[in-house]
DNA sequence: TTTCGACTATATCTTATGAAATACAAATTA
DNA sequence: TAATTTGTATTTCATAAGATATAGTCGAAA
């Protein structure tokens, strides 16, 4: 594979999104800024609909999400996938890599191309030991994506599908906006209704059944590839959604920590 | 909250389960054995049946556990209860207490009491700085929780409820395997089937009778609070059961890794 | 403009799983 | 020892979701 050098000359620039999710809970330094351009100096276009990284494979290298959207998932013998979770722009893809060469599920493109910037894993140790707040706001991301995992957990095992189809929506909505590539109550979302349900354990028939009756309500609506959230508080009700992770991001504070006050 | 002070003077000691554990992978160095023992100076024992931890709540602190089960879990407005995830011996319960002091899910102990040991998160940053490697051994842990919830969602969102409960007895078994505290085919679980229920997204009527189905054919057997697998290889067919993450873990190898190779 | 293929929509029938009720067995407590 | 609680076992019935089939829709290719 083959990796593009992109130039970002000046943190002036419009921030890449991994950076505007950080900056979001907590203002970065100048020298972190740029330290944390070194994770972006080359990037690669992944075709829309294609099989990135394949499980059991050998990969040492982590990925940033800077468009686009991929998934993570597996496949059974029955022929069904079950997806595990999205990558969206701002997250990384393998962010073990450096511990975890083999990858452990398959990750693929949605139906839109994906643009990632490709970093050296080990890099991170530098980094970190640089500028140990970079390691700080590295495990929060890690944080964040284990409580997005034990939310995909409680709706596939305890929610109908009713429920699983609106909370994935306000969480794919509330992911978005963090990092401000959506609208007020919209969201642009590159998936079909197969990847709907394989991502919510449902059969192709039933999530339709399911969209169809949150458009009919006036809760939601669709078209090509845009996703209206039109009652957000009553959607929130019937999800039953209420997710620490998503809501108080704004309160991490390093002066709490000892080792990081000097 | 009162923590009992431990002594574990020479590594000659049997190691607790976090060592034991990351010993499997690697074999540790007698420096990096006293540094991890700086993790379990302060044990604290949690009854059985309690909840340890509350959604929501600021606890600064994570535990490793010494000796019984706990697990994290929601609650939800219908009364049910998802279990995310199960920590047993050696597993440490909120890794990222660190950046993220506010509890996200709610953890409690299962049919037996709990042995955990107390630390502060901010010594793992003055662990790592001395200790490269343990940054490397606590990434890999992490990777290896990641991995685990996984598969957590793929057993929800497309086994039935047949292969769901073959696949998760299976790995519990392989996981209790690891810090070696079972038997040939049989471990000690202390567990209600409430609990295997709330875990599996099964109403309790139908984990009776599935694991009355697979005692029958002579898969699985279960007594007081003993797990038997009867058949491995064949629960391992019918789960469709291949864990990466938990087979290939001899495999790490730090000698890639340039940053650690001095 | 037609054809093609991928996605969405809907009906019909089937089945896995849930809910409610009840009995039993074992462990705790009085 | 009786009384109470807690967990396991089983039945009967209801229903959410799956499977299969078929048709509409829409954009891309030709």
């Amino acid at each position: 594979m083959k990796y593009k050098l992109i130039s970002y000359q000046s943190p002036n620039d419009d921030f890449p999104p991994l950076l505007k999710k950080f900056n979001y809970i907590q203002p970065l330094a100048e020298e972190e800024i740029l330290a944390l351009m070194k994770l972006h100096q080359y990037s690669t276009i992944i075709d829309k609909e294609t099989v990135f990284l394949e499980q059991g494979e050998v990969r040492n290298k982590s990925f940033i999400v800077m468009e686009g959207w991929a998934y993570r998932y597996s496949s059974l013998e029955s022929g069904n996938q079950q997806i595990i979770n999205y990558y969206l722009p701002g997250d990384v893809i393998s962010p073990f890599a450096l511990v975890m060469p083999k990858v452990s599920y398959s990750v693929a493109t949605t139906s839109s191309r994906l643009q990632v910037c490709v970093f050296e894993p080990d890099v991170l140790i530098e980094l970190f030991s640089i500028y140990p707040r970079l390691a700080i706001l590295y495990g929060w991301m890690l944080g964040r994506e284990d409580a997005s995992m034990a939310e995909q957990v409680i709706r596939l095992g305890r929610h109908s599908a009713y429920k699983r189809t609106a909370h994935l929506l306000l969480e794919l909505f509330h992911r978005l906006k963090v990092i401000g590539i959506n609208d007020e109550n919209t969201f642009h979302a590159p998936l079909t209704q197969q990847l709907l349900a394989d991502t919510l354990g449902l059969s192709l028939v039933h999530i339709n059944r399911t969209l169809k009756k949150l458009q009919k309500e006036n809760l939601i609506n669709i078209s090509a590839k845009e996703i209206w959230l039109l009652d957000i508080t009553k959607l929130k009700q019937i999800a039953e959604y209420r997710i620490y992770y998503l809501d108080e991001i704004k309160k991490l504070n390093t002066a709490n920590i000892p080792s990081l006050a000097a």
